[in-house]
DNA sequence: GCCCCGATAATACAATTGTATTGTGCAGAA
DNA sequence: TTCTGCACAATACAATTGTATTATCGGGGC
């Protein structure tokens, strides 16, 4: 498969017709969801005829589904070797996926809600290796195979994949683009100062408040188990 | 203004016919986006004609604005009443959240990824929320108006949100939907439990490692400020 | 009684959009 | 050379969709 995200992108000119279109609809879809693009608007995005899109993908679903299989293919790289590092679950990991280029940040973010399946995956990929990662670091607390640990991580998983797909969003806030591999590292720090801070607070003063709060919910709304 | 999600939610029976629209179009719109619901769809949805959906709200954009009224209506509400608590910022200030209807944040998790000004406004504050709680609670770890407070209170947002945006994901791994009420305490327990964990980690074995990265990073890229 | 007005519905229409068909030129094999 | 396959493009067509228009009907004010 000819994925030129591998090096982080080469100019535009040099592509091959087919692998133009294919980065076009994955700005587009991005930009504009799997609904709101338009097979028109990623020919015209990507400098060729309508025809010759249809005529390299047959389908607007196919066309999806090769960016699709673009972003599973580079994503299982990622964390492939990010869990040979032993980096994922460490907040650090967040810059390792920060570092794939921005466009297929931005598509992952849009197909995230757009129900794509190979969305689901790298998000269930990226929920395993961070239980992994719990269940190894803190054995008692997030014991393994545990719902304990199941529901920790997927919150985690949510959490961090929450940075990329309301990357808009934080931009506006922090006035810069989190997708920016030049900021990447910098919001991959305020999450561990966040968690820092947020540890204590969750550590200490709360500890009694969760069993109070658990047992008052049961008591009131009757919802076990 | 009309907004029956007040309480809970009524029976759609004894609604007016322009509630009813308005309620099926919140659906139509969480489950297919702005682009992919249609006018069609939602007037099915509702049990009405075409024509009465046009003739209430004149436009599908006039009706994604009304849906959009009543979502900045009800969560206005509830975040300044948790303000007002003092329960913004913390973990349980989540439950707070999950306690609207599930329709609402449905709706509300579509529209921060379809662009919509009102879901802009919530995210907005709901991070001045949380910047608050930061610099009120740990003034010197993150000074009131700094940028290390802007940011953390981003991060903290977007991570919040990013367990709504993802609700489908996340009940898919944690075999549950957060968004159910019933279950809303338990996503804000792992989310305590992972803050807990995760704040030993970046407190204790990586204050170092913080300042390394960042360096190492600053000086490979060349990315300052 | 008459009228008018709002709720509701059915139909019509133009724009958009995915897809199919057909055409054109060129590079390389026979 | 001739032919064949392929990249590429232009056009056509049917389905979808937002919107406008017209019609029906029932109840309340003059």
């Amino acid at each position: 498969m000819d994925s030129e995200f591998d090096d982080g992108g080469r100019q535009a000119s040099d592509l091959t017709a087919r692998a133009r279109i294919r980065d076009a609809a994955l700005e587009q879809f991005a930009e504009h969801g799997a609904k709101g693009a338009t097979m028109r608007g990623i020919a015209a995005a990507a400098g060729v005829s309508l025809g010759l899109v249809q005529h390299h993908f047959g389908s607007k679903e196919a066309l999806r589904q090769a960016c699709d299989a673009v972003v599973v293919d580079v994503f299982r790289r990622r964390l492939t070797r990010a869990a040979a590092d032993g980096d994922l679950g460490e907040p650090g990991f967040m810059t390792q996926l920060y570092e794939t280029s921005a466009p297929l940040l931005r598509y992952l973010a849009r197909a995230l809600v757009d129900g794509s399946p190979a969305a689901a995956a790298v998000f269930d990929e990226l929920a395993a290796g961070a239980e992994d990662f719990l269940s190894a670091t803190w054995p008692e607390r997030f014991p393994p195979g545990s719902a304990k640990a199941r529901e920790a991580a997927g919150v985690m998983a949510a959490m961090h994949s929450g940075t990329i797909v309301l990357h808009g969003h934080l931009a506006r806030r922090i006035g810069f683009d989190p997708l920016e591999p030049a900021r990447a590292s910098r919001t991959g720090l305020a999450m561990l100062d966040l968690y820092a801070a947020m540890g204590e607070f969750a550590g200490s003063a709360t500890a009694e408040r969760i069993a109070e709060a658990a047992t008052a919910y049961d008591d009131a709304d009757g919802a076990p188990r």
